[in-house]
DNA sequence: GTATTTACCTAGTATTTCCATGGGTAAGTA
DNA sequence: TACTTACCCATGGAAATACTAGGTAAATAC
């Protein structure tokens, strides 16, 4: 698995905001109720996204969180790169080239750099916005 | 993470094998050293290669393992899939349509199921043979 | 036929990651 | 002042990962 409950609740609920645009703050229980995701669970990854300035947030009755950019400005590699902290296929190619001693000769090391670079750009080629046109 | 240690120890394995040739066995014991890979674990690896037929193995002095077909033979996702169990990238596409309630509405199901299929392809579009001739 | 070498089998275990849960605090609104 | 909401910190169970340990069975060499 490369992506976690985390990072695919982050990308659903992004879209759920996406959707409801950026008229009025939606509170997180809402979202919660309405993406059937635990509370307080969600509430540890809207942290992450409010920090990083992906979505706005306000307390009091009448507050909760709305996105802060137009839905063509997130792509999903940020979002999951946000939240995931990697998307890393394999650790070969996380921790530097000096962490694995076989780097330097290792015959399948280009191919996870390759397939690394491919799942790359296949996230960041997409943005909110294609999910909103996303039909089944 | 999508490939564990499991699936890529296996994966050098077979390369190693490949470079051998079929001409004699190789004991665990050599490959292990020459890899720097725990014995032990790796022993738990070689019986899921060779109950399925992918390695032919030979007990006693002179025995050990060699390939059973050509390099050219055996896709990266053939082995990957072996011993990985499965290279879903997300457990919503793993445990079938109905596994996620929200399947039949979800906004971003259809993006992992692209994303599945582009990794199949990538692994299936790799042999050892590919592999060998690999350059850094 | 005994010793050695190799593969094969079963079980256990420490560590880490995942997926939350629980309880409280701070900020803003009616 | 009461209520609603976001924010913060700590804890815990379950599963997977990456081994480790100790034995058994088969083949070969002497």
């Amino acid at each position: 698995m490369i992506v976690s409950t985390k990072g695919r609740y982050a990308l659903r609920v992004m879209v759920c905001f996406a959707q409801r645009g950026r008229e009025e703050y939606i509170p997180l229980k809402e979202i919660a109720e309405s993406e059937g995701i635990s509370q307080k669970y969600l509430e540890s990854i809207m942290t992450v996204l409010s920090k990083a300035g992906f979505v706005d947030a306000v307390h009091g009755k009448g507050g909760g969180y709305r996105l802060n950019r137009e839905p063509e400005e997130y792509t999903v590699g940020a979002i999951l790169k946000l939240t995931e902290g990697s998307l890393a296929t394999v650790s070969c190619t996380t921790q530097g080239a000096s962490a694995c001693s076989r780097s330097t000769c290792c015959q399948t090391l280009p191919m996870w750099e390759r397939l690394d670079k491919m799942v790359d750009e296949f996230f960041e080629g997409i943005t909110l916005a294609d999910l909103l046109k996303e039909e089944q």
